[in-house]
DNA sequence: TTGCTATTTATCCAATTGTATAATTATGTG
DNA sequence: CACATAATTATACAATTGGATAAATAGCAA
């Protein structure tokens, strides 16, 4: 064990930098972020963050692996989901969308970090589609164009609009969580409110959910 | 006209100023904006701004309420249209959801700078919420409630999720555009593409546009 | 012309920033 | 114990920031 504790310190304190720095990245965007702020955060000096990551640009790009990393961990479909759904079972969708909205209620930074560096094209949207969207994108797209052409999703115009319409749905509320609080004394955020929204995007998009399947989802996994 | 040139003049820099001010809190956020960012876009010194606004948060507030009230101008539902969509009229609704992807699609720094504004509670999204949308979003839940009642939407859960759910579904592909360039090659702001997306977001919300009405928007504006 | 006012630029300043380097502390090994 | 190395803090610095004030320019009325 002695030849660990140290090593085991430096690797949690790089845990909590990254998930300090994915909330200041959210919080505030790359521009508006401060390495200070960020090591305020885990109370360390901002010097420890120099040492552990070589710029702050660097740092952002190990935030974002995490991120994705987790998202993968989490909501990513797996081989046999994804073939059923193609099949026509739409339960497993419903599962699927559902696994997401909790994502997306449990990590609302996800997406407001995606929309913030979405302003104009650069170098760090440029990585976190090369090295994770693209793919997922087009997996999608392939899966929902199935799904249109088994008649499981009717709807008119491109799979492109489709899937950002549904993506949409799913993320909004928590993206805008502050807002819905303030103007309608919502709290999107308590699990009623989630299991409600998950409902509802199930519901807009599979039809109601069916009375005799309880929707439980066997992908969440935190 | 002698007295006018020079406060016409005045009003012209006033409003290049309001204009190159959103498109800056847009691209960074509040906090990353810099008032000699938004000066070099419309070519004058950053003293220039301070002498029409006072401070860089009070030139937030006047640019968004210039986003609003043109948002208002451009897509708020007269009361003829609303009662119309509260007797049935689910044209009059379809028509009302293409205004309001339109407006997305030209103005996606509204969704961005609303996103950034919710991360947390604060006194801007304080007087943005209590201003503009604290009564937008009451009319609409009464709205949707109505129609929900009357069986011209159909979806279980709570009305404040779908008001999230179809604002996402308008606003993530024009917030995303950047992304979904890059990664499927997709420009969501061609016209063939924005025509496409309302057509998309119809379908989803209110079932396939009726064949005999060709789509035609009344309230689009600009 | 001479004033007068509004518009605009030019500087200045203290605070904050990312980055860099030195100093300090803790930990494990001999 | 001493010594080496890793973890962490402290400090320094040039660049940028919002804000403030002074200076300059332009338009107009007399």
């Amino acid at each position: 064990m002695a030849a660990n504790t140290k090593t085991r310190d430096a690797e949690r304190t790089r845990a909590e930098i990254l998930q300090a720095a994915l909330e200041e990245f959210a919080a505030h965007g790359f521009g508006a972020s401060t390495i200070r702020g960020i090591a305020s955060r885990i109370d360390v000096s901002h010097g420890l963050i120099r040492h552990y990551y070589k710029s702050k640009e660097s740092l952002w790009f190990a935030a974002v692996d995490f991120l994705f990393e987790r998202l993968r961990q989490q909501v990513q479909m797996t081989y046999e989901d994804r073939k059923a759904i193609e099949k026509g079972d739409m339960d497993i969708f419903r599962d699927w969308l559902r696994s997401y909205v909790y994502y997306c209620a449990r990590h609302p930074e996800h997406a407001r970090i995606m929309i913030q560096e979405s302003v104009s094209p650069n170098d760090r949207l440029k990585y976190v589609v090369r090295e994770y969207v693209q793919q997922a994108h087009e997996d999608t797209l392939s899966l929902i164009d199935r799904m249109r052409a088994n008649g499981d999703i009717v709807a008119t115009g491109s799979s492109v609009s489709l899937i950002y319409i549904i993506t949409g749905a799913c993320q909004n509320i928590f993206a805008l969580a502050a807002e819905a609080d303030y103007s309608l004394g919502y709290d999107a955020l308590t699990p009623e409110a989630i299991e409600n929204h998950a409902e509802m995007v199930i519901s807009v998009f599979c039809g109601a959910p069916m009375k005799d399947s309880p929707p439980v989802s066997t992908r969440e996994k935190t």
